[in-house]
DNA sequence: CTTTTTTGCACAATCGATGGTGCAATGACT
DNA sequence: AGTCATTGCACCATCGATTGTGCAAAAAAG
């Protein structure tokens, strides 16, 4: 800190003053100094020394020579959604705990986005990659292959990596069973009465859906296909076939499914061009936790996604170096209207 | 793509392979090469050969020689909130058009986090940061200045290096005045009707506090200094003062001004643990805006702070090289009760 | 057919760190 | 005192790119 000087001082500026050489403070600065048996005051001076001068090696030196970066990246489809920020914040939580450096980017659902931005994370020389929600887990996989980047899949599963995933199956149907008692409260329930909506071709997708008929199987004792909308999971596309089932029944169903918080929003988008009647009844199952959407107008109920154990049990797949292209599941829990899960943020330090 | 070695090719692959000597593969495949006078032949002849074996660049290398890596470092207080989350998400789609690579990371509005993080990005040769949130820009902002390193801040000003803010004073004057118009037209309403909850010792807190005081005084002629309760921003704390207050008057204010979503959060903790009467005619300000916050079971007039064009302005001045440590003020604008704005999300790629 | 200019490229130093190897000084042991 | 093991460190090649410089060959000028 004494030093003003503009520039960053190098082991190169260190070995000149504590006159040892530069791999000498080299090794003192990475820690290897014992097992290269440097004398303890050698140590003790140049760490001095580096102190007073605010050294901080140079990250892009170390990581062009060995060839290792200390950067971890986590690729997710977007960032402005719950789901995905809070899983966001648990990977760099997760990865600094390593002293590693996290990287978080987003590539839109769009494959070739994926596997462009994968390019460039690999071009950073990345040490991992946690791919998450990818349109084409096993077309970036093939990029990882190639750099020989060791990766797992979350949320959606690959084929050809380890995947880390929700239990979406088992979620889809604690969900449904949920939200078809809670509208039996009202009155009997008939298949017509339920839908799906959001969601597209993915495994995820497959899964609550399949979850969702089950269920509603058997405790319906049907289940019309007309019921299933899967909008893809864009809210404008989402919004879009509310709008069409209104026109159609000048009411929404009494109750439905909807695959994930971004096709909530879709919801919303209807709801701001409608007055209050037209939802008064509703009992919307989401499968996503949102905070805010837990105290909406009318009961939903959500799936909140574990998120931090995925994070977790990736870096121990990581670790174990070379797992199966298995498919690990996590249990998801079932979360009741009108309720304020503690997060992330209140990790935040905050005064008083 | 023919190549199906481990390891990537490097110029002095792709220097052999076409006879090429490695400064003039250099020269092709980073685009020098006509200034260089290349042969147009030799150029076409080694990105054919590159693009073949799939070379990409090895940054790292290149950012050691160069001192700059491409790298431009967004510093957040949390990740999972949709104010900071579509920050992000403007964030990276400008600098991923500008040809550099987005590095997002939160530090937890700790200040002595906020400075080591940032010495790690400038270990990684970060070209740009912008400090979004801080704690403490002016702490942040000496790091920076120790390693020449190009930054401004963002949301919060700091006083040494160019800030681009939202103009909160404006941004709580419209909601003040929305929320009391609102709640006015359920009878008169009384200086002790309306309170401001959240927010700290910060200048956005300072400046919406003064907006909402202003306003406040201006149409219902008095504010009590017991109806500013700056709680900090953490949603526990949040909760805790809503439900103080409860408990010394049985219910709600009227109306109330909360600082931000993240004390919103807050607000909806309070609401788990009580029944619906206890809220059923507040009437809310929220200086942010939330997709589902927006559609909450009572108006909940919120203010939406355009970070795209903040992140816009960041880079206009950080091109426009060394600004004044001024501050600039972006416009919120105020979104009613019940809106569903489009955002980020619809860039999504999606199918049909 | 020289001389000059231009073209096209190779050479080598450099960025800042890492880690294998070798060698002098010191101490231990006979 | 002579041999041997140990300690403590310096030397140097290396990672993969960038860039200033220099020089031969080709083209233009005379």
């Amino acid at each position: 800190m004494t030093n003003v000087s503009r520039k960053k001082a190098t082991i190169y500026d260190l070995s000149i003053l504590s006159g040892a050489s530069p791999s000498t403070v080299s090794a003192v600065l990475n820690g290897s100094w014992r097992k290269r048996r440097i004398k303890e005051a050698t140590a003790q001076l140049i760490q001095n020394l580096a102190n007073e001068h605010g050294y901080t090696a140079n990250l892009q030196a170390r990581g062009l020579r060995s060839s290792r970066s200390g950067l971890v990246g986590l690729l997710l489809p977007v960032h402005d959604n719950r789901y995905f920020s809070s899983m966001a914040q648990s990977f760099e939580a997760q990865v600094r705990s390593r002293g590693q450096c996290p990287l978080v980017v987003s590539a839109c659902r769009d494959p070739e986005e994926e596997r462009k931005v994968v390019e460039t994370l690999i071009s950073y020389s990345i040490d991992e990659l946690f791919i998450a929600g990818a349109t084409d887990p096993d077309g970036v996989h093939k990029v990882c292959e190639k750099a020989g980047l060791k990766h797992v899949n979350i949320d959606l599963p690959g084929t050809l990596a380890p995947s880390i995933i929700s239990d979406n199956h088992e979620g889809a149907r604690m969900l449904t069973q949920a939200i078809i008692e809670r509208a039996q409260e009202d009155g009997p329930l008939s298949p017509d009465d339920l839908y799906l909506f959001g969601g597209r071709n993915d495994h995820a997708s497959h899964e609550r859906i399949r979850g969702f008929r089950d269920v509603k199987r058997a405790l319906l004792g049907a289940d019309p296909d007309v019921c299933i909308q899967p909008t893809g999971y864009s809210p404008a596309m989402t919004a879009r076939a509310f709008e069409a089932f209104y026109e159609g029944h000048g009411k929404l169903p009494r109750a439905f499914f909807v695959n994930s918080s971004i096709n909530l929003e879709g919801l919303m988008r209807f709801l701001a061009l409608h007055p209050h009647e037209t939802f008064a009844d509703i009992i919307v199952g989401c499968y996503d936790y949102d905070p805010f959407g837990s105290f909406l107008p009318f009961p939903v109920f959500m799936i909140r996604q574990d998120s931090e154990a995925m994070i977790t049990k990736g870096f121990a797949i990581l670790d174990a170096d070379r797992g199966p292209a298995i498919t690990h599941l996590v249990q998801p829990t079932l979360v009741p209207p009108r309720t304020a899960l503690i997060g992330p943020l209140d990790a935040l330090k905050d005064i008083e």
